[in-house]
DNA sequence: GGCGGCTTGTGAAATCATTCACAAGTTATC
DNA sequence: GATAACTTGTGAATGATTTCACAAGCCGCC
């Protein structure tokens, strides 16, 4: 298979969202029209994102909502649960381990954790704060296929070395700081602070 | 000014972050390929991204590290506070609200708005959260810079409606939603779902 | 079963972004 | 002040992504 690049990826993730949300509404069929308007984006592109997996659609009619719901689940590899670790019980941690709106999507948040030995057994829900010297151990164990990165920056590269060798092959960082990590290993970033200062750059250019 | 991509913005935020490290290194020069091997990219990208602005380098021997955070500042429009608003006080709003990040790098949060009555009124630390009834005529009369939104799917377009009336034009979405803005409003979004579904495909279309 | 109105799937063209490659400038050294 | 060792700034080349444009296929209707 050709390389997928990212930003196809994206819309993918996108298309899907509009797809649950015509189902909702009761639609049966929808055209790459209608899928390119919720998304900003053009037919055109629609069609050529789904040409690279394969044929969805039925000319002079559009696609079947069911039909490419599913064909886009299996694309994506959502049609499996994904256990998902948060490691660092703070702020923004805390946050995204009561979030529902990520096991609504099959991303279960099977632990928490933090060194602090104040946060250390916490409990929300049917979750428990664990031990940060016991999570390589537990990644052998329970064998979690996604990380997310809550700590400071500080310590981000130190937990993402140690998450690597025990394992995780994929991560989600929040922590304002650019990791290294192995090539077989995929790290996604979310920083806020960049998206604030690309705000910070579009008020300050406008009309240039 | 020919149109800046938005790559190229996410990369000047990314060398911005490393000139202000190096500050703290106490180093006094930079070159375009220390700056790109932090940031996981090519000297001649570094060299480009800025060609984009001017020349800020001395041939032979780099980049002057406090020259060049000025400048960076200046293109990024960081030589001011930015007022933010926060719309929403659940729990990713208010995360966010106690972040100290932000107002580090410029970014105020000044005011938060919940229509919850049983949330009205709440403190943390200088703020209280304010009714969203009230937030048109405070936009009028504060002038804040960005909103960030951090209300439920459902409710997003609606409080943006409101907000792009009132005279914001700049946003920052954090609900897994497409929202419509016009032209002269700039709108980013954090999507997690969408973070989480791009690994969920890196993981299912490994060496592929 | 043929016609008109739609919509897909896809090469080709156009646009946009990244990388290459090198002249030109800087510093250090002798 | 000539030479060597570096590093920038930038056109040109390459590579990637998006848009165009249209043949091919489907449906409903007469
Ligand atoms: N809070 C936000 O809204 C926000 C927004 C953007 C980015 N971030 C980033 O997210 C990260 C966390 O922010 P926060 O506000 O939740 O901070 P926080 O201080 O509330 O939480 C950090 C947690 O990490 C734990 N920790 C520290 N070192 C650890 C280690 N080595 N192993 C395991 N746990 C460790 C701490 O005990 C603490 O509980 C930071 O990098 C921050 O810059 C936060
Ligand atoms: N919590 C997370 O970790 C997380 C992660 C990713 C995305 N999100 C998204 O962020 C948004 C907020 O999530 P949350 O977990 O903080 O939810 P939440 O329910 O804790 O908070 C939402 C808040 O918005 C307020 N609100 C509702 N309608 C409003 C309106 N019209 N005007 C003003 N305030 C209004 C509610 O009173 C509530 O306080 C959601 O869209 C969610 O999908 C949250």
């Amino acid at each position: 298979m050709r390389r997928i690049a990212d930003s196809t990826v994206r819309r993918l993730s996108l298309y899907l969202r509009f797809l649950e949300e015509s189902t909702n509404r009761g639609l049966v069929t929808i055209s790459s029209d209608e899928l390119a308007r919720r998304g900003g984006t053009t037919s055109a592109q629609v069609r050529k994102d789904l040409s690279f997996f394969g044929s969805f659609g039925k000319r002079g009619l559009g696609y079947s909502v069911p039909e490419l719901t599913e064909s886009l689940r299996e694309i994506l590899g959502l049609r499996r649960d994904w256990q998902v670790i948060i490691v660092g019980a703070g702020k923004i941690g805390t946050a995204l381990a009561q979030y529902r709106g990520f096991r609504q999507r099959g991303f279960r948040v099977t632990a928490v954790y933090d060194r602090d030995p104040k946060k250390i057994g916490t409990r929300w829900d049917a979750l428990t704060v664990r031990d940060m010297a016991e999570i390589e151990r537990d990644i052998q164990k329970e064998h979690p296929d996604i990380a997310v990165l809550t700590t400071p920056a500080e310590e981000a590269q130190v937990v993402v070395d140690r998450l690597v060798s025990a394992g995780m092959r994929a991560l989600l960082n929040f922590a304002p700081i650019q990791l290294q990590v192995p090539p077989d290993v995929t790290l996604k970033n979310v920083n806020m602070a960049m998206e604030l200062e690309g705000l910070s750059f579009a008020l300050t250019n406008r009309d240039r």
